[in-house]
RNA sequence: GGUCUCGUGGCCGAGUGGCUAGGCAGCGGUCUGCAAAACCGUGUACAGCGGUUCGAAUCCGCUCGAGACCUCCA
């Protein structure tokens, strides 16, 4: 009984209007979803969790609605420069030489460490994850067009976009909101820049000096691709030369986006997305976090607790979990406390969930409202995806379980099922939370846990408590509790 | 300096003009041999000041505070 999106008003935040706006496809049911990955140079860390799992809420939410979703996500791998000025080199050789190993050795490495981190987050792999490095000569052919229509100049086997040009016809600053006046008087003068016509041009191929590892043919002489083509190239060759969506972390904002928009317009002749969707940060003691700044968590840390900042390891889905609470054009500010919360708020929906597959109906029950709880949560989703609404929706769904388990509240056969359908299409499908229970599959250990438990039920039969209390207590110091209900005991691991 | 965003109860975090968000923590109760879990009850929250309005956390102005972008960054 999936819903269908002509059945749903789906609003977005478009970034270009500041708006929420009605999301209309270009080409219904297909949609095209092109989102910035990943530059694989170091640790996955907690700031990169916050776009992978905003748009993988997008990606399953668009999928459930019965969209059919293209989905790209890129990883870079050549182009960025440590620093604008001409001598930079490229990030990934400057870690290759660090480390003696080859560029694409150090690629590989971070790319399946992402994977890794991604695939225990259950963030679903995207239709197509293109490589920059995969995707040269595409890029070479971009910058050929926007040359051949006069928007680009070439200096010192470099390439140069031309921004006043641009702006002249088309607005430099429609993302951003930036003018270009204020740019001029803003942009700093770096060294090295001479051979630009104004410091606020961007490369779109750059020279690579002597030393640089990572260097490609081209017709302005060895080198490599500019900041922002990758995603211009890519989004075209995959989605086209205009597309539904694009997504990303709102740093990229400007120049990166803008910039983007800018070469594509001019090498396919219109403004190649529809809608900009931006994921805000995650804050540390109020302050982005990033590696430039020092105090970024990588994922392992966090899973792994071996972290000054951490009191204790967090599982992936405490993680997932923690960041589909907060909207995602809201920062989010990481607490210990804040991660401990949703840990525990995180276990509660999923107990109640493997509650729920052991509810029995009962005939002639009241009406408890499972169908406007559902259609909460679709109104939450169609409100620019607000995730915590879904979860607040849920928590209310919750309490109407426990309270049919303790025999407070009855349910009857059709909103059993509803309920079910709503856990199984919110918790399951759209917020892609998956229960980590452990230790639990292993029948040996499970055996050794009846033996035990049937061993204190006796010791409890006799008002033997001490033995019992001793059994229990010692189970605590391992890490596995003892639940005492109506209907016998129940155990889990901490 | 320029552009922009934000400031919600102990913590996290929804809410954009009138109706209990939610989670975690706390307090009281039910259940339990005792616990744990669960359930029930429980909070004079909306940075400050002024304005608009019958009515503002929500709109406007000012003040204070915080952050982002302007350089690679999710």
């Amino acid at each position: 009984m999936n819903p269908s999106f002509q059945e749903q008003k789906l609003l977005i935040y478009n970034s270009l209007t500041r708006k929420k706006e009605t999301f209309v496809p270009l080409k219904a049911p297909h949609i095209g979803m092109y989102v910035c990955g990943p530059t694989v140079y170091g640790d996955t860390h907690l700031g990169h969790a916050r776009p992978f799992v905003t748009f993988d809420l997008v990606f399953r939410y668009l999928t459930l609605l019965g969209y059919k979703v293209r989905y790209v996500r890129n990883i870079t791998d050549v182009g960025h420069l440590e620093n604008d000025a001409d001598e930079g080199e490229d990030k990934i050789a400057k870690k290759a030489r660090v480390e003696a190993l080859e560029p694409m050795e150090v690629v590989q490495f971070y790319t399946v460490q992402f994977h890794q981190m991604m695939d225990k987050l259950n963030v679903k792999r995207p239709s197509i994850e293109p490589h920059a490095s995969g995707h040269i000569i595409e890029q070479i052919e971009m910058v050929k067009q926007i040359l051949d229509k006069g928007f680009a100049y070439e200096a010192e086997g470099s390439v140069y976009f031309d921004v006043e040009k641009y702006n002249r016809e088309h607005d430099y600053g429609v993302l951003s909101g930036r003018k270009i006046e204020d740019l001029i008087s803003n942009t700093r003068e770096l060294a090295g820049q001479s051979s630009k016509r104004n410091p606020f041009d961007f490369a779109i191929w750059k020279n690579a000096e002597p030393a640089h590892i990572m260097r490609w043919p081209s017709p302005w002489g060895n080198g490599f691709p500019g900041w922002h083509m990758e995603c211009s190239a890519m989004g075209c060759k995959y989605l086209g030369d205009q597309f539904d969506i694009h997504g990303g972390g709102m740093d990229l904002l400007f120049p990166h986006h803008e910039s983007e928009i800018a070469q594509s317009t001019i090498a396919n002749g219109k403004a190649p997305v529809r809608y900009w969707m931006h994921n805000n940060m995650i804050t540390i003691n109020g302050q982005k976090m990033g590696k430039s700044l020092g105090n970024a968590m990588s994922l392992m840390d966090l899973f792994s607790g071996n972290h000054p900042l951490l009191e204790k390891a967090y599982s992936p889905m405490t993680i997932r979990f923690f960041i589909l609470q907060a909207q995602y054009r809201s920062t989010l500010d990481f607490s210990n406390e804040a991660l401990q919360a949703a840990e525990k708020g995180l276990k509660k929906l999923l107990t109640a969930a493997e509650t729920l597959s052991k509810l029995t109906a009962k005939k002639d029950a009241q009406e408890q409202g499972v169908a406007k709880m559902m259609q909460s949560c679709f109104d939450a989703m169609n409100d620019d995806f607000n995730s915590p609404m879904v979860i607040a929706q849920l928590f209310d769904a919750v309490r109407l379980i426990n309270s049919v388990q303790d025999g407070h509240s009855s349910l009857n056969q059709q909103e059993l099922d509803q309920i079910k359908e709503l856990f199984r299409i919110f918790v399951f499908e759209v917020l892609g939370l998956v229960s980590e229970e452990s230790g639990a599959e292993n029948d040996i250990l499970d055996g050794l846990m009846q033996t035990i438990i049937q061993l204190r039920q006796e010791a409890r039969a006799r008002k033997d408590y001490a033995t019992s209390d001793v059994i229990r207590d010692q189970l605590g110091a391992l890490g596995i509790v003892l639940k005492d209900g109506k209907e016998g005991t129940s155990w889990e691991q901490k």
